[in-house]
DNA sequence: TGACCGATGAAT
DNA sequence: TTCATCGGTCAT
């Protein structure tokens, strides 16, 4: 339901990475600014499951002043860029000192559809926020985001009403360099969805 | 300091 | 399917 400002506890955020990643659809991201209200629906998400996973940016207890956020308790917002132009959005979850993250890849437009198209600079609504890089441009997200906090009033995410739909489950995008956890089942969409990206 | 890269997007 | 693209990252 658009609107509501309830919101999800910092607990919820202290799981590991794939149950966020599959219980944050259908959930509501909600940015609050100067110019209004923006939100969007999730879904679609992945889970990078720590040192373990040779996709992560945190694989083999790796520590940079890029990741270093990862390694706080879940709650935070980690921000990186990609191919030096979109900026990518994530949502640290887990206990402290267990670098997981969740990514965010696609957003239904719900609420502020005006300010999204000016961020975007399109009126074309199907690629408004089905991508990574096309729903933080919406939005507005930039590198000022990392390390806020995903439980505040400014940004926050509001549990979604129903759940009346299937979950598919695949691997995640662009992760072929990953020799062993490649194909790991990490990636979750809502079935049938428009808005979840191609791929 | 600079070679290298990439959890993409847009065009074709 | 192809490829433009470039700021940031990190090893040096």
């Amino acid at each position: 339901m658009s609107g509501s400002n309830k919101k999800r506890k910092r607990s919820f955020f202290q799981q590991p990475a794939a149950w966020v990643a599959e219980n944050l659809l259908g959930d509501y991201l909600v940015l609050k600014n100067g110019r209004g209200r923006l939100e969007g629906k999730i879904v679609e998400t992945e889970a990078y499951v720590g040192v373990n996973d040779d996709a992560s940016h945190s694989f083999g207890g790796k520590i940079t002043p890029r990741n270093r956020i990862m390694y706080q308790a879940g709650g935070v917002i980690y921000i990186y860029l990609i191919y030096g132009r979109y900026w990518c959005f994530n949502i640290v979850t887990s206990p402290r000192h267990e670098p997981q993250a969740v990514f965010i890849r696609s957003l239904e437009p719900i609420e502020g559809l005006d300010v999204m198209k000016r961020n975007r600079r399109t009126n074309n609504l199907q690629q408004l926020t089905n991508g990574p890089g096309r729903w933080a441009q919406s939005f507005g997200i930039d590198k000022t985001f990392l390390g806020r906090n995903i439980t505040g009033d400014a940004i926050f995410i509001s549990p979604g009403a129903s759940r009346n739909f299937s979950v598919v489950k695949t691997k995640r995008v662009g992760v072929a360099y990953a020799q062993r956890s490649q194909n790991w089942p990490l990636r979750f969409y809502i079935a049938g969805n428009p808005f979840v990206s191609k791929a």
